[in-house]
Formats: C-alpha cells, sequence, structure tokens
DNA sequence: GTGGTCTAGACCACT
DNA sequence: GTGGTCTAGACCACG
C-alpha cells in the first residue's frame, strides 16, 4: 500500500501523507475507509509508530481523515473534494516550474508533447467507462 | 538584486543561490559580470557572511561563478549552458506535476492553455532578436 | 431521543451523560421516568452496550438516575435539583470565557445583547407557566 | 512566564499553546518577539523538548508563531488579529453555555452582573489611558 | 486493540 | 545553539 524510502530527504511521515493523498485522488480510498492502524502500518513499513502517528495528524489537520479514539482513523467524506481545491492551488507552482523550462531554452512544443502523453496515460482507465 | 525572506523555510544561502540562478538564465547576469564581494552584500542584505560565503561556495561548485582571489567572484562562461541542462532534468518535476492535476480533475486544456499562455509571455523578448 | 456522534472527540458515552442531562434541565425527562434500556438503547443508537452502561453508571454516581435491578434506570427524584447545583459551578467558565471574549476586542454591549436575546428565548415556556 | 499543571486532563502541550495565545491577547507578547527556544523551556518547565516542540508545532500551524529553523520562533505579525477573528467565533460557545446556564435556572440578572465586573476588570488598564 | 500523550535521547541541517 | 526529524518505549482513556 506505502512505499517508504527511509533515505530519502523528505521526512518518512510527509511520503506517508502524500502518498495516502494520492491513494485517495486515484480512487484506491474511498469516504469511510478504514486506514490501517497507527501500530499495524507501523510493524508492515518498520516504522516507529510515533511516525506514524504524525503523518495520521498531519492527514487529520488537512481533514483528509478523521480520528475516532478507540475506533481507527476513516477517510474523511470530504477529503477528495478537499484533495481537487488544494491541488487547484498547485497551478500557480505549475506555472513557475513552466516559465524556469522555458527559460532554460526547453521548447512550448515538448512541455506540449509530454502533457499529452501524461493526459492520455492517466485518463485510460477513465474513458473506458 | 537579491529578496531574502529570513522567515522562509528555505535556507537563506539556498535562496541567495536560487535568486543568483535566475539572474543567469532571465540575462540579468552575464558571463563574465562581477558579483558583488561576500562582505558588501553581507551589509546589504543584513546577513551574516558566512552565509553569502556558503552560497557562493555552492554556487562555484555547481559551476556558475568562479572566485578569483583577492579580485572577487564572476559569473562563469559556461554558467548559462550548465542551468539550462540542470533545468533539464527537472522534466521530471513538470511529469509528476502535471499528473497530480490531471488526477485532480483539471483538464488538459486548462494547463495546455496556460502553457501558451506562459510562452508568449516568457519569449517576448526573445521574438525581437 | 439522542443523537449519538461516533467521531466526535468526545466520549460516546459522555455524550450520553450529557444529553440526557440536558433533557432532565429541559423537562424533557421528570423524576420517576423510565431510561431506556442499555441492551433497547445500545440497538437503536448502534452502539456497544458496555458503552451505554459506562454512561448510565456514571449517571448513577452523579445522582442523575437510579438503578433498580431487574425493573430498569429511572431518573431520580433529586436529578433537577441536583444539575441545577452542578451548573452553578459553571459560573468559573462563564467567568473565564468572558474575560477572553472581553480581550478579543468583543464589546460588553453584544455581549449583552447575546444574553438578553436568550433569555428572551430560553424563557418563553416558563413564563407561560 | 508559563504555569503548567502536568496533572491536568488537558495535555501540556495545549496548555502552552493556550498561554501563548492569551499572552497575545494582553499584548505581553508582540508581533515580532521571540518566543523561548525549545530547549530552554523544556528545561524551565521542567518538560520534554518534544512537547515544547509539539506545542510550538501547533502555534505556528495556527499562524501564531513563525519557526526560522536555526534561529528560534517568533510572534507572527498576524498574530493578534488571528487570534480576535478566531476568539470571535467563539461567540457560539458563549451562546451555549449561556443557555444551559438560564436554564439551570441562573438569572439573567447575575451573568449581566458578572458581565459588568469582568469588563470593568479587563479594561481597567485601557481606561486609564 | 485503538488512538492520544509524554518521556528520553539521538542525529541532522542551518546560522 | 536552533529547530526538524526520528526512534524506543511507556501510560492513559476508550470501545
Amino acid at each position: 500500500m506505502f512505499r517508504i524510502e527511509p533515505l530519502s530527504r523528505q521526512p518518512v511521515y510527509e511520503q506517508i501523507v502524500e502518498q495516502t493523498e494520492t491513494l485517495v485522488l486515484t480512487g484506491s480510498l474511498k469516504a469511510g475507509d478504514q486506514m490501517p492502524s497507527v501500530r499495524s502500518l507501523a510493524v508492515t513499513l518498520s516504522i516507529n509508530p510515533n511516525t506514524i502517528q504524525k503523518a495520521y495528524i498531519e492527514l487529520d489537520r488537512r481533514g483528509i481523515i478523521q480520528a475516532a479514539p478507540g475506533k481507527g482513523n476513516f477517510i474523511s467524506p470530504a477529503a477528495y473534494d478537499l484533495l481537487c481545491q488544494t491541488k487547484r492551488s498547485q497551478l500557480d507552482a505549475f506555472d513557475t516550474l513552466v516559465r524556469e523550462l522555458l527559460l532554460a531554452g526547453i521548447e512550448k512544443e515538448e512541455l506540449c508533447g509530454r502533457l499529452d502523453t501524461l493526459a492520455a496515460t492517466s485518463l485510460k482507465g477513465e474513458c473506458d467507462v
């Protein structure tokens, strides 16, 4: 379910947060789904429970999951919509990145080409429906 | 010349490095130009000289500037080309970002539109040549 | 009769205790009234019977209800008076809250206004008597 | 500066958060002021540094302080305004509490009286100016 | 067994 | 010396 790289510069707890968000965006995790318990996930990933806990607290803070003490952590009903909104605000990041790439002499056409490829790949499943 | 945010999460020395690189890419700094001295820049920005020094060392390590002991630090002849190559490796970041945005339900068309706008804006000067 | 939010930070059994007390204060539950049986309430609210039991034990401890083994749980004769006394001790909470609100720049007049409105609303039924 | 009660039901880190906010509201801490370092405060209060850290993270999340790694934690420029806004949303809590107190038979007049007293006390300094 | 909190002690990047 | 992160292990309230 998760793939952690302990040696990465990115904190482990952040990796868990991001991957959880991606799982929600891809539909692998849906509203109401129960997350693995803090302890079980700690064992599975060979990570300290506190690190998992920190990731879950952050996810809760963002409204992605809801903690029910004594029961577990569950994907929030609004999780998917929240992420869509949040990601929308990342269009700024897109602009900044593109501007830099263009300044570095990368052709607009190349970026468009990549965009087409990615769109085709990402939406394959969606189109079949 | 530089705009430093001391409270930012990004280390001050990294801000200097990045902004210098951007200045090179935009053409504000050209091969042979002299960088401000460590001490003068430290005074100007109200920053510890060690921090400036660390930034210059990093820029030197990357081949963006060259230190001429006793004279100063100068933009390397190959600076612009080096940066173009480096930025090329950021195409991975572009792919990742685009993939996330598409997952978040943002239309391919919108991204293409933005790309066009940015390209038109960024290349205005270039077209005159 | 009860509205339980399982995902709330407040323990379920505490929610039952508080809502029972409120029902007594509003007059919905009067001395001698029989409470729902542990098992029936557990089914109705889709909650573990142990949780209901814990709530009833707490209510009994506070003197709000009295258990009649084999018969059921009944609102104690002194329930209403007890609650009035208890709530009196919440005047401290009132003081603390008001102090904070004033510090936050909220006008005394606004608080007085709200107080008047609430008094008018809450006591409507009482005046008819 | 802080008064911690380790045996309280309220987590230690929350006590620190709340007391910091109060200090901002009362004007004891102003924008730009430096908070005690994580370690020094830990020693002063005989508390584990991680607990202080957790409190500071929460304060940072709320926008009350800003962390500058390697430098310290500083009161955010917007801290005071943020708290005023936040506290404003606590008017709901005021309404709820007052409603309960009225239900418990406490006279409106008594609450008004207390309100007057508190207002006189809190604003003493302000009036002198 | 679950999450929430705390302690003790460690390493790292940064100033 | 500062904050940021992580580990190891403990206790509590809750269901």
